[in-house]
DNA sequence: CATCTCACG
DNA sequence: ACGTACGTGAGATGT
């Protein structure tokens, strides 16, 4: 039928409820002036936003709970008794949801006695199915029980956006039941949240078995004789009320006496005005600016004027010490990005330049880079990389806000220099997403808007650093910011700058050999497929593979099947075609990412491919590498190797040197656990895994560790740093969950010092809701006491893991710049070039190889005191495929 | 712009 | 019973 009318009928409870949670992690920073929390209203206002958009209703209708009792009390008064109180910073919010539905255009509506689930089973149920389909939006899965075939039930799943379709299909592949059955299933298995008792002993698991069988909870008790005599037959006959009471009030009643009709819901469109007056009141101003109406300049116009001057011809008297700089580029290749504007000063005084002309000028290349005019900073790497283009050398930073925010909390990673300075409480500023704009529409805008902004900058800046210093003094973190993170940046710079030479023509030599090889396994694939299609394709490929040749299904992702290289491995024998694939997929991925990609970036001015390391992105403290990434350079296997036969040095006669750790993060293991047989492994320099294997296995003689035994306590070592789980290893190694079980008991009597290292840093995370490096680098970790297992989990694995991972990254920092200062000192010409988490690799003249493999090796064996030693190995050739 | 897959430590 | 190994970046596809 053309043009048939939706319903949508949201559960405003258990929708508002999820939204508070789901941004319950900023519940401080969402407070409007008036000291109204605002999170629930935000998301709510979001969620609303989004479904409206995705489903474009005709017809709207947000039904609420009336209040405390309802008519399913007189059966059972113990309904829903036993949650947990609703926090008031929850309940302020409800008025406010209410009338944020009226202003969304939406009506609203409660009945007494009547929960909203049968407001909204009533009207769906009513409805003229010719005319209407129904969507159904909730935070809870009780209402899935009404999907039909015009009736769809989206749930929340997290966050504000991501929902799961509930339609009869749905319940039936994820359940095997149908959707009348939901409520059979909370008959017999109960509902903790809504305190409903069903059977003991039976949960959704054996609920569903029972139900497949029996039908529904009646049909169960029809044959409940035929049943063999057992506990569980004993709970059903001793639950049998409960079971029956419980399946009535999980049941919706769709026959609820509302007085509204589906004609008074139809949706007309947004009330502006009422609108506007509410996002003023709820501080919104993304929302208003949105709105477009003229109003939000009444906000931005709130911004207290800003005093500073403009400058063309820059004096000497303009420059004092202890200034905020700071340049302005709107792409974030700081290699390539243009300047469009400079702005520094101090508490007293502001200039601004538009563009990049003001860098010619010798007044200001003199404060740039005259190291007692101490500056500050936000991305100072950024700074120094870009001003090396215009032959400024910058020095004497002695503060960054980038990295100090990084360090204080590196969970809010927000780029932008004005939503870090809103978590600090300044609020003068704003974004660059409102002042430059984004995507295609991103430019330079007028020259006043940009020096206001430019100003705003600089002030901020000036605003920061004092507040951060005392953050970082409070944190304990001054070394590791001072000692470790800026500097380090002055080194990062030079390496970026510095960048590595590509030899062009190998990597085209390669994509010639590529290209042929992937024509003719493709041609094979398609033989053996018996029609062309897109290998590439995870979905045509699925098609082919599970449809067409009716292969085994192993595993799904969300949207199909999974075609995983786990997954192809195990179906190799079943099919020739499997292989071929997998062989495609490896050539495909050295040829488009790294042949193909890496020809791309490389500058043509000196051949040399100039990466930039993130270093306030991780959550751990590592490094990350961007455009291109050379952290992920091919090396397991051989054909992928050779890529690294392209990177060379930059001078005849050079080598490429490179040094690496050897097992970093267990000698951190070892140190911090302080676990007497980790250590002495490392002591007496066994290799480890042989070690572990010896230990777990019991066997005496290193001999005796065969390659597949080793290869065993290699993945429980990797699994210990990773914060172990018996699925995880099972997965790893193909045996079985109880075989991975018995292996991790085992590690842990023998190595009683790491199992103690991990319950206690999992029980201080819980109690200070962080954990820490040995440098005092900090992760928060919000989800430690989650009532969610996996959510919980994951974060306790993390606590495990980050001290690890995360000290070992400190250690490779500390060298880096160590290493840098000597190779000054001792006047080498040998360069640092990249850094690969546990690696670092060099160009030098081949002369000098013999001293830089002693000092590299000296420093990075010799940074730091620990209760075990450090290792470094090194090795060099003419392309980094020999240096390994 | 999200999803899948796969490269590295 | 729960459904996972820790940390990253990038290319190709398809909505």
């Amino acid at each position: 039928m053309p043009n048939k009318n939706k319903l949508l009928l949201v559960d405003g409870n258990s929708v508002a409820f999820r939204a508070f949670f789901a941004l319950y992690q900023s519940l401080s920073r969402f407070k409007n002036s008036s000291g109204l929390h605002t999170n629930a209203i935000y998301a709510f206002h979001n969620m609303m936003g989004n479904i409206m958009d995705k489903e474009q209703p005709t017809h709207v209708l947000v039904a609420f709970d009336a209040g405390k009792t309802t008519f399913r009390h007189e059966t059972f008064e113990e309904y829903k008794a036993g949650r947990s109180k609703t926090p008031s910073e929850f309940k302020e919010q409800m008025p406010y949801i209410r009338e944020m539905c009226l202003a969304l255009g939406i009506q609203y509506y409660e009945l007494e006695n009547y929960e909203a689930d049968d407001i909204i089973g009533t009207l769906a149920k009513h409805v003229s199915k010719e005319e209407f389909d129904v969507v159904v939006l909730s935070g809870d899965k009780d209402l899935t029980q009404l999907a039909d075939d015009h009736i769809r039930v989206e749930v929340t799943v997290k966050g504000v956006s991501e929902l799961e379709s509930y339609t009869p299909e749905h319940i039936r592949e994820k359940y095997g039941l149908e959707p009348m059955q939901i409520v059979d299933m909370k008959g017999l298995a109960g509902d903790s949240s809504d305190n409903l008792p069903g059977v003991t002993g039976i949960g959704e698991k054996t609920a569903i078995t029972l139900l497949k069988e029996y039908g529904s909870v009646e049909g169960v008790y029809d044959h409940i004789d035929e049943m063999k005599k057992s506990k569980r037959k004993e709970n059903l006959i001793n639950d049998k009320e409960n079971a029956l009471m419980s399946k009535e009030l999980a049941t919706i009643n769709i026959e609820a006496p509302i007085t509204i009709t589906v004609d008074d819901l139809k949706y007309e469109g947004k009330d502006t005005e009422k609108l506007v007056a509410l996002y003023k009141e709820m501080d919104f101003k993304t929302f208003l600016s949105k709105l477009d109406t003229g109003d939000y300049h009444d906000v931005s116009d709130e911004l207290e004027e800003i005093i500073y001057e403009v400058v063309t011809e820059p004096t000497a008297d303009m420059f004092e010490p202890g200034m905020s700089v700071y340049l302005e580029m709107l792409e974030d290749n700081y290699h390539l990005a243009d300047i469009i504007g400079v702005t520094w000063g101090n508490e007293g005084k502001r200039y601004v330049a538009i563009g990049d002309e003001i860098l010619s000028h010798e007044a200001m290349i003199t404060w740039l880079e005259d190291d007692t005019l101490t500056k500050a900073t936000y991305d100072a790497k950024a700074h120094i990389v870009a001003l090396n283009r215009y032959g400024i050398q910058v020095k004497g930073v002695t503060f960054d806000s980038l990295l100090a925010a990084y360090l204080l909390d590196t969970n809010d990673k927000s780029e932008d220099l004005a939503e870090v300075a809103y978590h600090y409480d300044y609020k003068a500023i704003e974004t660059d997403e409102k002042i430059y704009g984004k995507g295609a529409k991103r430019g330079v805008p007028e020259d006043e808007i940009l020096t206001d902004h430019l100003a705003r900058k600089v002030a901020t800046l000036n605003y920061l650093a004092p507040v951060l210093k005392a953050h970082l003094a409070e944190k304990n973190q001054e070394k590791l910011f001072y000692d470790m993170e800026l500097p380090l940046s002055f080194v990062l710079a030079k390496m970026e700058i510095q960048g590595i030479r590509v030899n062009a023509q190998t990597l085209m030599t390669m994509q010639q050999e590529f290209a042929v090889i992937l024509t003719e396994i493709e041609s094979r694939i398609y033989e053996m497929a018996g029609e062309e299609f897109n290998i590439n394709s995870p979905k045509q490929l699925g098609v082919i593979l599970f449809e067409k040749m009716q292969l085994p299904v192993i595993k799904k992702t969300k949207t199909g099947y999974s075609t995983a290289v786990d997954v192809l491995e195990q179906l190799k024998d079943q099919a020739p075609i499997v292989e071929e694939i997998l062989h495609y997929r490896q050539i495909a991925k050295i040829q488009s990412t790294y042949v193909e990609g890496l020809l791309k970036v490389i500058n043509p001015n000196d051949n040399k491919i100039h990466t930039r390391y993130v270093q306030t992105l991780t959550q751990t403290g590592r490094l990350s590498s961007v455009d291109p990434n050379l952290q992920n350079i091919p090396i397991r296997l051989e054909e992928g190797r050779k890529i690294r036969q392209a990177f060379i040095p930059r001078e005849e006669g050079w080598e490429i040197f490179s040094s690496d750790y050897s097992q970093i993060e267990l000698r951190v293991l070892a140190d911090i656990s302080q676990d007497e047989h980790l250590r002495q492994a490392f002591i007496e320099d066994q290799d480890i895994h042989t070690s572990t294997a010896m230990r777990v296995f019991d066997i005496a003689n290193p001999d005796d560790v065969d390659g597949n035994i080793r290869r065993q306590a290699k993945a429980v070592n990797f699994g210990v740093v990773y914060g172990i789980s018996d699925y995880g290893l099972s997965q790893n190694l193909g045996i079985t969950r109880k075989e991975a079980k018995d292996f991790i008991d085992t590690y842990f009597e023998k190595y009683p010092g790491v199992k103690t290292y991990m319950k206690e840093i999992v029980r201080e995370a819980k109690e200070q809701g962080y954990v820490e490096t040995l440098w005092h680098r900090r992760r928060y970790l919000p989800d430690i006491n989650s009532r969610n297992f996996n959510v919980r989990s994951f974060a306790e694995r993390t606590a495990i893991n980050t001290p690890i991972q995360g000290s070992a990254a400190d250690i490779l920092k500390l060298a880096m710049i160590e290493i840098d200062q000597r190779l000054e000192k001792e006047q080498l010409q040998a360069t640092m070039l990249l850094q690969v988490h546990d690696e670092l690799v060099f160009e030098a003249p081949s002369e000098e190889i013999p001293a830089l493999e002693a000092l590299v090796k000296d420093v990075m064996e010799n940074i730091g005191t620990f209760s075990v030693p450090l290792k470094a190995d090194s090795s060099f050739g003419p392309t980094w495929y020999e240096a390994k």
